[in-house]
DNA sequence: CGACACATGTAACACGTTACATGATTTG
DNA sequence: CAAATCATGTAACGTGTTACATGTGTCG
């Protein structure tokens, strides 16, 4: 849906060829998302087909430029005036990784976590100097984009240290409900 | 990735129909990913013909029951070894929304960020409510994906009262750079 | 038996990536 | 001119969804 919608939002502007939307939509996302070409030119089609962009009249030979039509700009009106993602969330592969590591027998869930956390750590800290960088400060969206990516990934270091927490409690608890896993005096019951 | 790891996760507990796979995946994610059946199988598919995993031996007929292989158990301890996603972060698709939305003329930035806002903050509530529920404290599995829900919730309305400071702020500061937005007493410069 | 439900599988499509083909333009 | 580059487009594949087809068992 990203590029559904962000390719006619980038045509109302002013039509623009399709070499030409790729570098802007980086651009205006500050190089977060990389935009592959040939996606570019296939959703271009889709987008035709669909009736949100049409080719401009007659510029140069071998050329389309693209232009938004009246429908996709009521589509990328309702993109703005619509929240995303209502329904179900995407789903979260560390989560997964994580909810099905901890009832297979053999995982060291505590180095699973450190792991994990080590890397979030590491992406943490190039986007905490990335938004060191002059070129941060003067363009809004890539403040904003920048400072997404900044909170999701605090919030996910945050989350492994909840789960590191939680997990050392259930072990204990298993500890203390299944006391033969502990050495134990002869004659102890069971 | 979740799904073709998934899977195989689930087999190493023991040989498993692909009708039995799907509530296996959802329970263990406490429900929040619906897993497709039809996807179920064409990844079945898919697993065998990688050498994942390999039909177990006769037991039903017309009922193929699957194992994992060596090769799949050790993609499986790969997966749980390995950190997830370390590159490029997934496009989000709320954060490329408000990226373009800011430099598209006639959006109206406050009214699309509380809108957004409003569906997070629904959103975080339905999670706060579910962790009430007794279901939720029993399974580890079931509450570390929930809590990562709410984290990540958490952090998108934060990233969104965070998006609307900014925007404010830029707009003061594009109205005292161009002050001849505002009204002015005729004579003052340009 | 007939209707229904279920498990399995496939077809069609959307969306995304990588790689390659084609034609035009630039450049040595 | 020949080679390199560029813009455009397509092909193949992975992954995900929806819908349909087929066979099998169950139940009234």
């Amino acid at each position: 849906m990203s590029i559904k919608r962000g390719l006619p939002t980038l045509l109302v502007e002013g039509p623009r060829y399709g070499a030409e939307l790729k570098p802007e939509f980086e651009r205006r996302t500050g190089g977060t998302w990389p935009l592959n070409i040939g996606q570019v030119y296939t959703t271009l089609a889709r987008l035709q087909r669909d009736g949100l962009v049409e080719p401009a009249g007659e510029d140069e030979p071998r050329r389309p430029r693209y232009s938004v039509t009246e429908h996709g700009r009521v589509e990328v009106a309702a993109w703005f005036a619509e929240p995303v993602r209502r329904d179900a969330p995407a789903r979260d592969e560390l989560a997964i990784n994580l909810a099905l590591a901890v009832s297979v027998p053999g995982v060291d869930m505590r180095a699973l976590i450190q792991t994990q956390r080590a890397a979030s750590l590491r992406v943490l800290q190039d986007y905490t100097r990335l938004k060191r960088e002059p070129a941060a400060a003067d363009d809004l969206a890539w403040t904003l984009v920048l400072e997404s990516l900044l909170f999701n990934a605090e919030a996910e270091i945050r989350w492994l240290d909840h789960c590191e927490a939680r997990v050392a409690r259930a072990a204990e608890d298993r500890a203390i409900a299944a006391p033969e896993a502990v050495p134990m005096r002869a004659g102890a019951r069971r």
